[in-house]
DNA sequence: CGTTTTATTGAATGACGTCAATCACTGTGG
DNA sequence: CCACAGTGATTGACGTCATTCAATAAAACG
């Protein structure tokens, strides 16, 4: 999905939802993407607890998710990284990472520097704009995903979640009518719901009986979006998506 | 609790936590802590979903949540604001706010417009880069949270929330000994842990039981932290109280 | 002081977890 | 190209933790 689209337009596509950028910015935006390109397997860390913070990463393909255990293993992936995501642009600031970023699939990254990213935004404040209103939504998200695990079923969550998903790849351009790749495995759905494995096998067959979401071959098809949103108490608010009037209903992807 | 500490001293000596104020710095916070006094009763909201931003709040005083509601009503906290917290100084690069503030106690707070922000931080680098901090250890939190709804069990669950809530007031200077006032109410803190209130009463009965709370007259005592850290297999890397060298366990509060 | 909110208790229900076995898929190397 | 190993997905039976409902008691508040 989303062959032919080079990688910098991931990133450009999805600033390009908050603000109107200029050539210089996706200049900019485009040697960002070609930074330090590195490549990952599903389960490999990309950074680990403790490390001190080195890089930004920028996702050029595949999902990344960012994760904490408990002492006895168990395990909580608290946010994904899809296509077009910047990870921590603010990280420097920490003196050590107290969570680990790691592949949920094959994974390529972009390692950008403290150095990049100063040279990329110095002269371009919509570029630095467009990127903090990013972390301002990945915070956003954050919450949302609270109010996910707090209060939601295990099939409003994972219907959810996968709402969620399909609006950011769609943001991102990695969607093709109402179908996206789906690389990530049931376990990593598990480990970001909250649920077992096992529950969320059985949550994915109750979706499709539903006719709310079909799967083949990791990829997924919905037949009705707004159905899905509505199972998964979905509302897109939160995703902040139309800062310049754009509207997450425009017919993209 | 917290007597005889003047309402400056709240936010001042939770930053020094960090960084190392100067007397000009410490003025400033004072002048932050001065702006637009106001008071709450419990319940009653700071913010709404769909407002506009207007004001970052610095808490002075009792408690304060940020709460996402489903549309059948399910209600999540998803942070707790403490006294010496500020609000979202980002806040104005929204265009809409994604989720209400409401008192979870009588609460006293500081409205600071963009101006008053902007005044006390334009010429005290130190100061905003203390205040930045802070929200980078508020996500941090957020993070945590999810870590915790996802995989802690409820008891588990409602121990790591009271560890993070006392160590938090500690660093403001609320705590006297292993003491603090404890203003929430269960309702309050179910919502924080996504448990019904009844269980939260059966499992503070649980912690108490054991001997790892005691609760009078909406104060709390927790005879033995490091046991109750490790029933809500709690550490508290997150909070990256050590920037300076400083730790956790120092005698303090 | 009366009213409302909060906390507690018990019993029954249900959602999700656990365990274990089986099957399907993917990638690898001979 | 096939065999193999390892991971991931599925299924059923059963267990359990937390919810739900309802009724009562105790605080908090105006």
């Amino acid at each position: 999905m989303g062959d032919g689209i080079t990688v910098s337009n991931v990133l450009i596509r999805k600033l390009e939802r908050y603000t109107r950028l200029s050539q210089v910015d996706r200049d900019a935006c485009h040697a960002l993407s070609c930074s330090r390109p590195r490549h990952y397997r599903a389960k490999e860390d990309v950074v680990r607890e403790g490390d001190r913070p080195e890089f930004i990463y920028l996702i050029l393909d595949g999902w990344a998710g960012r994760y904490k255990y408990l002492p006895d293993g168990r395990r909580q992936i608290v946010s994904f990284f899809l296509p077009g995501d910047i990870c921590d642009i603010n990280i420097f600031v920490l003196r050590e990472m107290d969570h680990f970023v790691g592949a949920l699939s094959r994974l390529k990254v972009a390692q950008i520097t403290r150095g990049d990213f100063e040279t990329a935004t110095l002269d371009n404040p919509r570029l630095l704009q467009a990127l903090y209103w990013d972390t301002l939504v990945a915070t956003a998200i954050q919450r949302e995903w609270a109010l996910n695990l707090g209060q939601r079923s295990a099939l409003e969550r994972v219907a959810h979640l996968i709402c969620e998903a399909f609006i950011r790849l769609r943001v991102a351009g990695r969607t093709v009518g109402n179908r996206c790749d789906w690389p990530i495995t049931q376990i990593a759905l598990a480990e970001a719901s909250g649920l077992t494995p096992v529950h969320v096998s059985r949550t994915l067959q109750a979706l499709a009986a539903q006719g709310l979401i079909e799967m083949e071959n990791r990829t997924l098809h919905i037949p009705d979006l707004d159905a899905l949103m509505q199972a998964g108490l979905f509302t897109a608010h939160y995703l902040h998506l139309d800062h310049e009037g754009r509207h997450i209903d425009s017919n993209e992807g």
